[in-house]
Order: structure tokens, then sequence, then C-alpha cells
DNA sequence: GATCATAGTCGTCTGCCTGACGATAATCAG
DNA sequence: CTGATTATCGTCAGGCAGACGACTATGATC
């Protein structure tokens, strides 16, 4: 197929985010207001134009850090202090997906621990963190709607965070730097929605190799025996995987 | 973020295909010889620009139609006699992966049968299989290369269908209406790279309920003690996963 | 300080699944 | 008829997960 440059019809394209993390004992996502039409009022996930001179990921780094203040976790350089992971999604491209014009959303996931409290970015609309069964709905109880086609990718990066916890040590990325393996089950329980045996949990995840490394140290923030701190290990793919319960 | 329409750059969108078959105990993708430059002559993935109105799956099914003749299996409606599996892949926007101008290419990872013979598209350039060692090069053997980023492209492909065949019971895609256990062992052994006992897979595959469905019919195309037919049953994930061996 | 609630950690047992592999069955080529 | 080839069934041992008992170490409460 030959490449004149007026045979193909331009497109904007945009990354949006699913930026995910744990409060509260619940699985929440980040959001921003609306402040004006379409969609105006209503919460939407964060995102942006892609520049002229940028990459996907690049863009999907910018807008995440200009959102939260969070930088990108780099494999190659464990952990400063606000990392979260990041990864690539899905792309999103009905034609009618945006009433004004044509545009094409390189959708992102990223996974962060806790944080103090989200950080209006340069825009000064509001952002906040829900529980994604708030913006999604369950259990057939309607939820406020989000606009354009975002409770679709929000549903797909929850979709995407469940199952590669499941064979990836990705639930570490829901932590803190130390943590305790309550607290990593905490993460499971949160992410599935299930209840999990903490004694089989604790046998899993310390029987895998690779997967926690401890410190030395001890903490008793959960109150109870203290527990033992660990980091996450160099191991990405756990195998076998962690089961999700069924039920 | 306001959408200024003179705020954006503009970029041309396209879709790319990494379709992939087994044919004589190899898998094999396909691929198209560009007929001008850039990489003229090289080995390419086949693509195509997004129309206007076009959702992207409906572009990526025009193209492997345009491409392959074949249609795109619909879960709904069982397999017609040319159906493949379609999925998005990834999509890729490195401001420098072609050099005339911005293009984001939305990769999508098609399944098929063993076809009769690849049908040379709408244009007039030249089709073939190729087994994805010859295009990928194996064991630091060098290969031609693929235009663009075809090869990343490409190896995220293969990778995709040696990790779904996993969890799913997509390896069916590969395989005609009817097949035997030994065509889809030869399927897995094909995409894996590796040998599996025979009996063992037996034993799974019609172990795992909603795999696999006995038509009533026999076949002895392969040689050997005539074979029960199968086709693939409801069940899209398996449960537990079929075991890729180490080594 | 004794008691209790809470959370963490170590063990045991049983059932299921897998890998290794022996044995048998049904065809085709000589 | 013999051997090669492929399909299919069975057996056995090891590993892992679910269910759950038991013990440990802290803070809170009486």
């Amino acid at each position: 197929m030959p490449y004149d440059p007026s045979a193909f019809p331009p497109f904007a394209v945009t990354v949006d985010l699913v930026v995910l993390t744990v409060r509260r004992h619940a699985l929440c996502a980040l959001a921003v207001r609306r402040g004006e039409p379409p969609f105006q009022g209503r919460w939407a996930l964060p995102g942006g134009f892609v520049r002229g001179d940028e990459d996907l990921a690049t863009a999907a780094a910018r807008e995440l850090a200009e959102e939260t203040g969070l930088h990108v976790n780099d494999p190659a350089c464990p952990a400063p202090a606000n990392a979260a992971h990041l990864e690539q999604l899905a792309t999103y491209g009905d034609p009618r997906r945006d009433p004004r014009m044509r545009v094409v959303s390189v959708a992102h996931l990223a996974l962060a621990p806790d944080l103090p409290a989200p950080r209006a970015g340069g825009d000064a609309h509001s952002v906040r963190w829900a529980p994604v069964e708030d913006l999604l709905g369950q259990d057939g109880v309607e939820a406020a709607p989000l606009a354009f086609d975002h409770a679709r990718i929000l549903a797909d990066g929850v979709e995407r965070a469940r199952s590669k916890i499941e064979y990836s040590s990705l639930a570490t990325a829901f932590c803190p730097q130390e943590f305790t393996v309550g607290e990593l089950r905490r993460v499971y329980e949160a992410v599935w929605g299930v209840a999990l045996d903490p004694r089989n949990f604790h046998r899993k995840v310390t029987g895998t190799p690779g997967f926690l490394v401890p410190t030395g140290g001890t903490t008793t923030r959960q109150g109870g025996r203290p527990a033992q701190l660990f980091r996450a290990g160099g191991a990405t793919l756990l195998n076998p995987p962690m089961l999700r319960p069924e039920a």
C-alpha cells in the first residue's frame, strides 16, 4: 500500500491512564473530573495528547508524573521513593468514541503503592482515588458513568491487573519498598476481592524463590505479633503461579 | 486539558498484522515484500492505514481478508470454513519508527489454520509464509532484517501466542474445524519448539472439560492407528493450564 | 500482671495433577 | 506375517495446594 501523504485521514493520538492502588482494603483508581464539554462534570481517566516528538511510553510516564508525582519504576535501577509500574494496556479507536473528532487512545496501566494524597496536576481540575466498584458499579448497582469509553478501559485495566498478579510479582508494585507478608496478602485480597488463607499464602510467597527477600527488620504496624519485612526480589514471573480461588 | 484542534499534532494510524500458522511442524508468519522505499525489497508484516470511519478491529479484519481471504472467527457463530482468531496485540509509536512521518501502528495478532497457499491480495506484491525462525534469526544466526520495527512486533506476537496457548484453548485456532489429539499436540510442539509426551498430552486435553468435544468420526490421515476426531469445545480458558516444559 | 484479641509463623494431612514410562490397539508398508 | 507408526489406556511417585491445628509475639484491657 503506497504512503501517499494525502491518502490517510489524520488522527489525534492520546494516552489514557488506569492508575490503580490499594487503599483501606479496596482497589482504587485515579479519576479526574472533567471541567468542560463533552461529559462536563463527569469523572474520567487522566490522560492527554501525545506530543509530536514523544514515544507512547514517554507520554504515559509524563502524564502519570503530572497527575500523581509518581515516577516510573525502571527494572534496572530499583525503586526510588515514589515508584510505580507502568505498562501499555490496549488501544481504543472507535470512530465515535469522542464526539468532536477522531481520537485513538493508547491506554496504559499503572500500579502504585498507597499514596498520601492525590496531587492536583498542572491543570486545576479535581482528582481523587475512587474504589473501582464505585466507578464501575457492582452487582447491578448503577454508578455515575465515566466519560467516553473510560468505563470499558478501566474494566480492562482492572482485569489485566487481576490476572497479572497471578503469574507475576506485580502485586509488590502496590506495596511500599518494604512490606510484610500480611500486607502483600491484603493486596491480593483487595484486588481479587476474596479472602485468602494466611498460612497457605505465607507458605506460598516465602517458598517461591526470588519473590521476596527479607530485609532483616520487623514491624508491628498492623498490630499483633511483629512481622518480618521483605522487599521485592528479582523474580518477575511466578512459576507455579498464585492461584485465584474460584467461587 | 482543552481540546484545541490546533493543539495536537496529526498522526497517521495503521494496523499491522502478525498472522501465524503452523505448517510442516513449524510456526510460520505471513510476510509481504515491500515494493518501494523505505526498506524496498525487505520483508515486512502486512498492514495498512485505518480508514476515517473504521474501528481498529474492523481495519485489522479487513486487512486480514485482503491478504489471506481469512474471515474473523466470531465466537458467537462458530467457524465457517476459513476462520481465524484475531486480537489486538500492542501499539507501536516511536517517533522515528517510520522515516517519512509520524505513524502509530496498532498491531494485531491473527492465528489461522494451515492454508492451501497464501493468496496475493489486491496489491500485486509477493506474499509468503515464512518460519518465524527464519524471519527473526535463531540462536545467533542472523536473518534478513524485517522492515521498520516489524521484527520487534513479530517477536511480541509470537511470545503472546506462546504464552496464550498455555492457559486458553487458542491452540485450536491453528487447527482445522475437525482435528485429532495428535494434530493439536503437534501445534503445541511447533509453537513452543519442544517435544511433548503423547500420553500425558492426551490425558490432559481429553480430561479438561469443555476443551474438546468428540465428533464421532475417526481419521487415519497421519498414518498409524485411526484417531478420534474432535472439534473445539466452548471452553476458552484452561484451568489448570497446559504446562510448557522448562529447559 | 493476667487475660484477651490480633496477627504472624510453622506443621500436618489429604487429594489432585503432572511427569515418566510400560503396555496394548489399530492401521499401513513391505 | 513382520515391523513401523500412531493412538490410547494404565500405573506409580513426587510436588503442590487447600483445609486446618498449634504455637508465638505483640498491644489493649481489666
